[in-house]
RNA sequence: GCCGAAGUAACUCAGUGGUAGAGUAGCUCUUUCGUAAAGAGCAAGUCGUGGGUUCAAGUCCCACCUUCGGCUCCA
């Protein structure tokens, strides 16, 4: 789509979303309009309606939508005054707030009119709406606050979308459906991966081949820190509070942390109680790698000190947000501490973006990088901050990587480089994340001595680059829709004997591949090599060995891919070694 | 947390006030089979939990739990 076509299109949308609120409107009219701007997939539009809807009107209201275009003939705008304004939307609040805005960045007032409806608008619609607006449904409702914060009111949320063309929506209907064949939810469940249950809100319980996939992910991720010189380390997961007191975290975290006075064992009461020791489960590694890296004097000769962490982390996520593997409560992540000096920074950050190359080159994601620099309640020294900013952003530039940069995103404690990954839907979700941070360190009194014989304080980078385990996963089970490459893939193998006297041989094929390191599991259960040709194909098991009359006389097997493929008859060695290959090249 | 939707057998789902159902999976038996579902039978549910209304509740009402879609792409 060209830059033309995405701003008709948008025109359509934007349009699409003045007649939804005409529609409103119409159907109740002391229905308060806020704003509905035109968005990436459609358009939505929030209300304050007088008496709350229910999903079940979405078909009267689309109704509405089709009379009420009929005579949408065209937009015709009107500048007018403050006043004017002010009078058209006098009970209106949240449009009065808009005025207010608009009239503050000094920016004329203008009024979209089409029909009978008539509503404050920048502008930006299709022309002749009746004509352009060529197919149009409303797809969800839900609710939203006003400004996006918390404090404010809940507004009620209308989405929707819009085409030129009655194929083009089709179309985008049938993708919708595709990707919920891809939820890792979904696929979570039928692959037998992961499960979750009300024991446990947003926890997963991993099963056999989840915990299969986990290990081997983690698994490469142990090479990379060999490879990248890390040391990998564990510390305990419940603290007590004065860790977090000296971290920050009790002060800035402490909502989002499981925190347990000796409560945990009564039951009585969340609040800590005089006497008795508080502790809180780490959301977060580096307060104890802050620790870690105290237990003796360091010097610049240790320096960059890489420490990688994969302990279990437990963050009190709001119920609302949890989502499959996506926002979970507990979590690993293939987390790092690297402890550095000032003039490690650039060398150490080049280091760090060849290792997210590498690492997610084998899966070939697409991600970009988002590059969040000093926020306003930022702690620390401006200069430090520039100068920290300043050799990033350079390395950056020079990597060729493309990454856009967010002002005032960046932790707290310093700048950030976040990689950003989406979903089978489209929605998008942080994975790794670099964090360059100027100030733990202080807070801990980390100390190396230099050349000098001088102690110095270092800086930290702390660093995931697959972010967790478990988000990652979700994204790599959509990704592939569950049919993962054969390295990760749970089961690599399934033999198929054809009839019991098969399965003596079986067993010394599947003992031979075993010995290869090929995860591969026997299929002797009495039915027809059809049923387990199916139900192996809905697993997505790569390969298919299957075994008869003809493999026993040819000391051989026959091989079937999960995509239907015959590749015919195998000697064994052969198929270990093609497998073998498949698995060193992360096929 | 807030708004909306959902929760019935292990799974996917039907069931709008009057005896709890289907398909798949499971178990038993029969079948020993050549590249996406062999056949028959059996068993399986405090209808998410707790209250309430009613002669009667899966179904109506209230509270809670869990899950899903959203909760600044900004006139």
């Amino acid at each position: 789509m060209n830059n033309e076509e995405k701003k008709h299109l948008e025109e359509i949308r934007h349009s699409t979303a003045h007649l939804l609120a005409a529609a409103v409107l119409r159907m109740w009219p002391d229905t308060k309009l806020t704003i509905g701007p035109a968005i990436e997939s459609g358009f939505y539009y929030d209300f304050d309606f007088a008496n709350p809807i229910s999903e079940s009107d979405l078909p009267k209201i689309e109704k509405k939508m089709r009379e009420t275009l009929k005579d949408w003939e065209k937009f015709s705008h009107r500048e007018v005054t403050e006043k004017e304004a002010k009078e058209f939307y006098k009970n209106n609040p949240y449009k009065q707030e808009l005025i207010d805005e608009i009239v503050a960045k000094g920016e004329p007032i203008t009024f979209y009119k089409s029909g009978r409806f008539e509503d404050l608008c920048r502008g930006g619609h299709a022309e002749n709406p009746r004509d352009d607006i060529g197919a149009f449904t409303l797809l969800s409702l839900a609710g939203a606050y006003w400004r996006g914060t918390e404090k404010n009111k809940m507004l009620t949320r209308i989405y929707g979308t819009a085409f030129a063309t009655q194929k083009e929506l089709d179309e985008y209907l049938q993708l919708l459906e595709e990707a919920k064949k891809r939820d890792h939810k979904k696929l979570g469940r039928e692959l037998e991966l992961f499960i979750f249950d009300e024991t446990a809100p947003g926890m997963a319980y991993w099963l056999p081949n989840g915990l299969t996939l986990y290990n081997t992910l983690y698994d490469f991720t142990r090479r990379m820190y060999k490879k990248f010189g890390y040391k990998e380390v564990a510390t305990p997961m419940l603290n007590k509070k004065e860790l977090y007191e000296t971290s920050g975290h009790w002060e800035h975290y402490r909502s989002d942390m499981f925190v347990s006075p000796m409560s945990f064992l009564t039951g009585e009461s969340t609040e800590p109680l005089l006497g008795h020791e508080v502790f809180g489960v780490k959301p977060m590694n580096c307060p104890n790698a802050m620790t870690l890296f105290k237990f003796k004097t360091r010097s610049y000769h240790d320096l960059p000190l890489r420490l990688a962490e994969t302990s279990s982390l437990h963050r009190f996520e709001l119920s609302g947000t949890l989502n499959g593997l996506f926002r979970i409560r507990q979590f690993r992540q293939d987390d790092a501490h690297i402890f550095i000096y000032p003039e490690l920074i650039q060398s150490e950050f080049e280091n760090l973006i060849m290792m997210i190359e590498e690492m997610y080159e084998p899966f070939g994601l697409t991600y970009t990088l988002r590059f969040g620099t000093r926020p306003e309640k930022a702690l620390g020294e401006k200069k430090d901050w520039d100068y920290a900013e300043k050799v990033l952003r350079e390395v950056l530039e020079k990597s060729g990587k493309e990454f856009f940069e967010v002002a005032g995103e960046g932790a707290f404690y310093g700048p950030k480089v976040d990689i950003l990954m989406r979903d089978s839907l489209g929605r998008e979700w942080q994975t790794g994340t670099v964090q360059l941070d100027l100030q733990q360190p202080k807070r801990f009194h980390l100390a190396y001595i230099d050349r000098e014989g001088k102690e110095q304080m270092p800086f930290v980078f702390h660093r995931a680059i697959l972010g967790s385990f478990e988000r990652f996963l979700g994204i790599l089970t959509e990704h592939y829709a569950g049919k993962f490459p054969v390295w990760l893939s749970p089961v690599q193998v399934l033999i198929l004997p054809i009839a019991d006297r098969h399965t003596a041989y079986a067993k010394e094929v599947v003992d031979a591949m075993e010995k290869a390191g090929i995860r591969i599991v026997l299929d002797d259960r009495q039915s027809t090599l059809q049923a387990k040709i199916r139900e192996a194909t809905l697993q997505k098991v790569p390969f298919m060995g299957i075994i008869g009359d003809k493999e026993i006389a040819d000391q051989a097997i026959s091989i079937r891919s999960r995509d239907g493929e015959d590749l015919g008859s195998m000697n064994l060695s052969r198929f270990i070694q093609k497998i073998t290959e498949d698995i060193d090249k992360k096929a």
